[in-house]
DNA sequence: TATTAGCACTCACGATAATCGAGTGCTAAC
DNA sequence: GTTAGCACTCGATTATCGTGAGTGCTAATA
């Protein structure tokens, strides 16, 4: 779709205006807004134009004009450029980072903290996915009775464990033979590849730790997958300002979109073909109950394999320039941050 | 304060009506409701002396009559009376965690499901806190360069892992020799008086590794710390469909406070006397933004150790019976169910 | 031919007024 | 002590109306 130059101004200064006032926009406001010297009335003609084309819509009819989602779309693809943040903004970023050098769950919950607090609207952050990474080792702890702990390291020095009860009683000297046995297997290979079929192969075992070992699997099948959806999420209040969140059924959604783990982490990862920002404008989400909302999302990775997202949810109205450009400088720093704390 | 019968009589049905339909009670659908065979007038000149003496009050000059929070407890320290819940619902309680063996953490999860679904308010579970505990062992694994990971199990079977970074690389052999230290040390402790003054103690150690020592047990203390505040919570969207949050600003003032961890945690655990189970209503909590609120909590134990409490926010005109019905017997199940799990 | 001034029209919004009804307090009778 | 009767209160609902920002259309203009 194609727009000349002027109409291209006039719906850029409308989808502006309304991002900032939320309030539908008239041709008189709009004459004075922008200078290009023209009358209200050829104004009004263009917005006529540019309402039969799709880009605006009356909530009623004697009303200003609001954008409709595929000017959004349209505004994001053609007309706004991601601009770099100020400087002073890019060091606050990085300074803060450094105080978060301990623990990957705590630089996932500094990075929501500070997107929501840069954007001023929900923050989510993916923790990393497990599956993507190989294994290093893995460890059995045997903790009382038949439940034992299992700690699985990756090459990169992520790490997690896995309690689960087992048939049997553990002792030390039969959790020591597990873990050997795991690790001859597990060791170097892809997490998402684990399979079972190796254990029958073994001759050297006895059917008692055959057994255990046939239990032990798909625990740590289930509870990596589990772990995809870990979720940090902050700033969920900050949507409650935006008028458009003034009706309680809508704040009702939004509340179990962000309580709802699975959906929230399937709808992070779905990624369109290899741009680092991901914009999904209201009923371009997949999820029907997103479809009042926009969602900006970019991945942060280690080594240049994929270790999780992290994104922003707000109004279809969303100030997508700042946002694009808050993620943009996040994920760098994720990345930097990120190999700093788990890379040799 | 004593009441004679029928003011009795006539301030629990008021409340009963009020936590009902969330509308003042008048005189006339009062009349109706308690067969008392008494007239609306009686019931007026009743209710203005309860009006008096500070249980009932008047949202304006021409309405019914809503209870005072000076009724509501009262009402639950003079009226009410915990009935036992129904032998289907004990049941169906009791098969539901069944279901969750595995884990404590889904076990916290389930828990704070079926509160809020049993009901109809905001659940709140707080994890078991490790400091009431004793340390059976703890294991140092290396991840990469200086990074390690601390395991701590405690004589029940609970584990937790704590990652930290050191001020220099550790190897395999390294945190073996760490391992053996720590443990010789903090083995059967409780994990509360956990003290770094042993380590100067110790002869065999390279200046080296006691260095390490230091470095790693506030690791271990901090962690230990900020456990104390996880807390698994369900059912945030139950109190949005309740008259009294139909207004934004109390939402927000809601999720505030389900967010806010600590304010949370330390709402859980004052407890008052050796009840079983806690009431706070509205002013009667501490926290400021809580005053629109009731809280009902109770502890769970293992070997009458407490563990970790859980309970339900609601509004104050809360269903007291039937919520202290379900704590009393949740919290049951779950020392039944932990020590199930847990111990020996 | 594109632009603009003029004008009648629309319609959400806010203010004001009218009505309704559930509830009250008071008084006097039972 | 209880109750019937009655005047009164006041929030909630509905109706009416003026206001103003906005529109579309037409005819004049550059």
């Amino acid at each position: 779709m194609e727009l000349n130059a002027r109409k291209k101004k006039i719906l850029e200064v409308i989808i502006r205006d309304y991002i900032n006032t939320a309030e539908p926009v008239g041709s008189r406001t709009l004459s004075k807004r922008c200078n290009l010297g023209i009358s209200p009335a050829t104004i009004r003609n263009e917005m006529a134009d540019l309402e039969d084309l799709g880009f605006l819509m009356q909530p009623h009819t004697s009303s200003g004009r609001i954008p409709t989602q595929q000017a959004y779309r349209y505004y994001v693809d053609e007309i706004m450029e991601i601009k770099k943040l100020e400087k002073m903004i890019r060091t606050d970023i990085h300074r803060g980072f450094l105080n978060y050098t301990t623990e990957l769950g705590n630089t996932m919950d500094h990075t929501a903290r500070v997107l929501s607090q840069l954007t001023n609207y929900t923050a989510v952050v993916l923790a990393p996915r497990f599956t993507n990474f190989n294994c290093k080792h893995v460890q059995i702890v045997s903790l009382i009775k038949n439940r034992v702990l299992m700690i699985v390291v990756t090459q990169e020095g992520m790490a997690k464990n896995i309690e689960m009860c087992l048939s049997q009683e553990v002792d030390p000297l039969l959790s020591l033979k597990l873990t050997n046995v795991l690790n001859s297997f597990l060791k170097n290979s892809f997490l998402r590849d684990m399979s079972s079929e190796f254990i029958d192969q073994i001759q050297e075992l006895t059917s008692e730790e055959t057994h255990l070992i046939h239990e032990i699997l798909p625990h740590l099948k289930r509870a990596l997958m589990e772990g995809e959806s870990e979720i940090h999420s902050m700033g969920l209040t900050n949507l409650f300002n935006y008028p458009e969140f003034s009706d309680v059924e809508k704040i009702k959604k939004l509340v179990n979109i962000i309580q709802e783990k699975q959906v929230l982490s399937d709808m992070m990862v779905t990624n369109d073909g290899n741009r680092v920002i991901h914009i999904k404008i209201g009923s371009e989400n997949d999820n029907e109950s997103l479809k009042d909302f926009s969602i900006i999302t970019s991945t942060y990775e280690l080594e240049g394999e994929m270790m999780g997202a992290f994104g922003v949810i707000g109004p279809t109205r969303m100030n997508y320039d700042n946002v694009s450009s808050v993620l943009n400088y996040i994920r760098n720093e994720l990345n930097l941050h990120i190999s700093n704390l788990l890379m040799k």
